[in-house]
DNA sequence: CGCCAGGACGCCC
DNA sequence: GGGCGTCATGGC
């Protein structure tokens, strides 16, 4: 990745980036497409910094007002510039399946996004589709002044309180999950640093929390990239391509490989 | 209208 | 330990 500041902007140059690809895949539901005259344009959030941010090319982009400090401090991680994924997809092409993947969305990488926010997000994920995932996170937001709530201010909050998601049976997980992070009982930071065993059941000390959603926690928002979340599109790879298990050359980085075969998979006309 | 969704829980055996 | 009905809501 190189970079250059012009102005307010930083313009980055980074071959194995496609923001459709990586903002709209289903690892974050916290960015809108907006219209632009570019390729593209999201606007989105990590945390309580805002960015807009543009594609203009293939593997060239703009980061709009955005100061060379944030980009730096905060972006640079956000997107895991410092991750050189063409060595990955050159590891991972040794798999026929996998190779097929990466050719067809090259552009994915796995954001470093927050263990909070990826915990509450996976939980309103569950038995859900995207469209309406995206639309219950932003009524959350949009209730506490467009923030993503920390756990301090969604502790008080009961399932009847929150009707106003309308996010179902999800509303008494949400409850659970903020009183015991922010009870002590569960420390993302420490359970970030855990061995995945004892990190995921950690996890699902959590009510609402299962297999899957430990397992998104900890790649999404704890960039374990052993973590291998398994929902009903990955079951179809593994069923469909797999049937002697998942190579074990790629397990280290699985959770990276699933995402180019969810995006990969999802995308395959019917058979 | 019915089927499904980036599942987990509670109960049964 | 595995199998199965149930759980809200709404996209399609």
């Amino acid at each position: 990745m190189d970079y250059s500041v012009k102005g307010n902007d930083i313009i980055v140059s980074e071959p194995d980036l496609d923001l459709d690809e990586t903002l709209d895949c289903g690892q974050a539901f916290r960015w809108k497409k907006i219209p632009s005259d570019y390729q593209c344009t999201y606007t989105g959030r990590f945390l309580n910094t805002p960015l807009t941010v543009s594609q203009t090319g293939n593997g060239s982009f703009i980061f709009h007002d955005t100061t060379e400090n944030d980009f730096v401090q905060k972006w640079i991680d956000y997107f895991d510039f410092n991750t050189d994924y063409s060595e990955l997809k050159r590891l991972f092409s040794e798999d026929d399946t996998l190779r097929k993947a990466c050719s067809f969305a090259g552009g994915i990488r796995l954001l470093r996004q927050d263990s909070w926010e990826c915990l509450i997000s996976f939980i309103i994920s569950q038995n859900n589709n995207i469209p309406r995932i995206k639309g219950i996170i932003d009524r959350l937001c949009e209730h506490y002044d467009s923030a993503f709530p920390d756990a301090a201010m969604l502790y008080p909050e009961t399932p009847d309180s929150l009707a106003f998601l309308r996010s179902g049976f999800r509303a008494k997980y949400l409850c659970d999950a903020a009183q015991k992070v922010f009870g002590g009982q569960c420390d993302l930071n420490a359970v970030a640093e855990m061995p995945i065993d004892d990190a995921r059941a950690a996890l699902k000390n959590i009510k609402g929390v299962g297999p899957k959603v430990a397992e998104c926690v900890l790649l999404f928002g704890m960039h374990r990239t052993d973590a291998f979340p398994v929902d009903v599109w990955i079951k179809r790879v593994l069923e469909k391509y797999y049937p002697d298990g998942f190579p074990d050359f790629a397990k280290a980085e699985g959770g990276i490989a699933q995402q180019y075969l969810f995006h990969y998979i999802r995308n395959l006309p019917d058979d």
